[in-house]
DNA sequence: CTGAAAGCGCTAACAG
DNA sequence: CTGTTAGCGCTTTCAG
């Protein structure tokens, strides 16, 4: 491998004078920006960033943590960072926590040792606290996770209310025995559940009931949503949700698919309401009504965000994109 | 942040031990090592993974190329190759090429300047030999890409036999005209596109045309397959094809769509065949008959073959798992 | 078992 | 405009 004193050698010029040519320093003759050129060229030459980045304390390579990439939420949102990144020369590493605070910590770590120089989160395990420490380490930023009591910056939609209207839909449809399901527990990481706290105020403003055997936690898959189905349909008949808000499409496609397999009807013996918009959910047999997330708008301005905040610019978010929208189709 | 510089200062010692303590050295007296160990915690020292590289030469990251995180099928392969990595201690770096050459050069200048130490491609764009000169820098493997005149190591499954078979299963339900959808070109860069080949063999074997206005090439999404149907539905009646292979679910699922939306019948006026056997597939209106690639096992494989190679080790390809399956439904 | 010293490849004052 | 001179934080001989 070629290195700098390589090429100033072949060059005949010093090493310094081949790193401002390097950093595109001004004020470098003709005649020698010529004979770099060709003395990289022969030789093959490229800079080692890791040299670089030991030097300079800069680098270009920001984290971003998901949960599961497997999710389409997620694969997307990391598709839109990493195209917006890409545009301003940066490059990204990806990790999955898998709900897994250890994987969080490791990437943390990973801003401390300066592998990456900025962190985008779009899902978070530990207490704010211990992430608001590593900050000084290098810029974090959440993303499509909101915490109210903290300074950490953040980009995110408002699910409350989103999921308030949401559940008012189904009430309006005149559901009166809702169930729930969402994806962790009820409070993450300390603090609420939006969703869930908008699911609860809905029903609370309409005087509804909140059902123990009709709340399903860390449910995930299909597999999970069919699970679901088979418990709510153990039920007794009488004691059985007419409704169910999901935590996500695969959820509601495996309530779905359980369902019309054992003979019931959707919507007829029970409205569903996914999560996500998922490009498939409009093509189910019974095609999902869902919440439509602006994926695209999350990672841009996340990644906007963090970016400003490397190079030390000023950024406001463009908060208009940032909106959930029912889409209604048949399920609910 | 503290050095080691700092830690060795405040334990007494020399960097030299310190080192030695964080390189697991056998021969440190136990008392200096308890030394050490409280003054990294009184530090909170972390090693700067940058200066190690630079001295090492060795890294523990390690690349993965994929056309398009968002499409599940990569997705899902990220999953499975992270998941392996993290299990022998490595990180990965995550980068999308979107079919273009300057992205995956960047990935590869990326194995030349150590920042990874490793490559698995799961999609190619340039030509072998260009990426074959860059194995000096580092092991690349391929995955689910095959290409027979290299000696990169590949870890791939029999895509043409999976073609031929799934074709001569649409032609044993009485199907004589199928017209033919692909991701890319048909020759992917310079090298024959192996389903294409498959597809083909089968017609040939049994004697059936193949017509211009049957192929369809760059169709990725379901919008893409929508803009098929509607090109197939534009023909005249005699000369439309009666069954269509598709190189994705997502294009499979367009075209079903827009064949139900005009009042058409699938598999009665088109017998549609996917690929992927996406999680959402069994559950569409019509359920998508699609062929099902092993995407743990190909990442498992990949990975566990890049790691030998990484750590100097052996490894034999466990192929038992790398088997495409016809999973029969309702479209075809 | 431990320390001193010499760099890895590059950047950044400081003098010309 | 260009060269000299110190290091960045860590590993690795080479001598004790």
């Amino acid at each position: 491998m070629a290195t700098i004193k390589d090429v100033a050698k072949k060059a005949g010029l010093s090493v310094s004078t081949v790193s401002r040519y390097l950093n595109n320093h001004p004020y470098i003759s003709d005649d020698k920006r010529k004979r770099i050129q060709e003395a990289m060229a022969e030789l093959n030459y490229t800079p080692s960033s890791v040299a670089t980045q030991l030097r300079s304390k800069k680098g270009t390579m920001i984290g971003i943590l998901v949960s599961r990439i497997a999710n389409p939420f997620f694969s997307h949102l990391v598709d839109s960072i990493e195209k917006n990144a890409r545009l301003h020369g940066y490059t990204v590493l990806v990790m999955q926590t898998y709900d897994d605070k250890k994987a969080e910590k490791n990437m943390l770590e990973m801003l401390k040792q300066r592998v990456i120089s900025g962190l985008v989160m779009c899902s978070i395990e530990g207490d704010s606290k211990t992430i608001e420490s590593y900050q000084e380490y290098g810029p974090i930023v959440l993303c499509n996770e909101h915490i109210p009591e903290t300074q950490l910056p953040q980009v995110y939609t408002d699910q409350e209310v989103a999921s308030f209207e949401a559940t008012e839909y189904l009430i309006a449809q005149g559901h009166k025995k809702i169930a729930y399901c969402t994806g962790g527990s009820l409070t993450r990481g300390g603090h609420g559940n939006s969703r869930t706290e908008g699911f609860e105020r809905a029903l609370h403003t309409h005087n509804l009931p909140m059902k123990i055997d009709w709340i399903f936690k860390q449910v995930h898959t299909i597999q999970d949503g069919m699970e679901v189905a088979d418990k709510l349909l153990a039920l007794p008949e009488e004691n059985r949700p007419d409704a169910i808000f999901t935590s996500s499409d695969e959820v509601a496609s495996g309530i779905l698919e359980r369902y019309l397999d054992v003979g019931k009807q959707v919507p007829r013996d029970l409205a569903i309401l996914g999560f996500d918009n998922q490009p498939f959910t409009g093509m189910l047999s019974v095609p999902l009504t869902t919440i439509a997330q602006p994926i695209e708008a999350l990672g841009r301005e996340s990644t906007n965000l963090l970016i400003s905040y490397l190079e030390e610019k000023d950024y406001q978010i463009d908060t208009s994109d940032l909106v959930l929208k029912l889409i209604i189709r048949k399920s609910a």
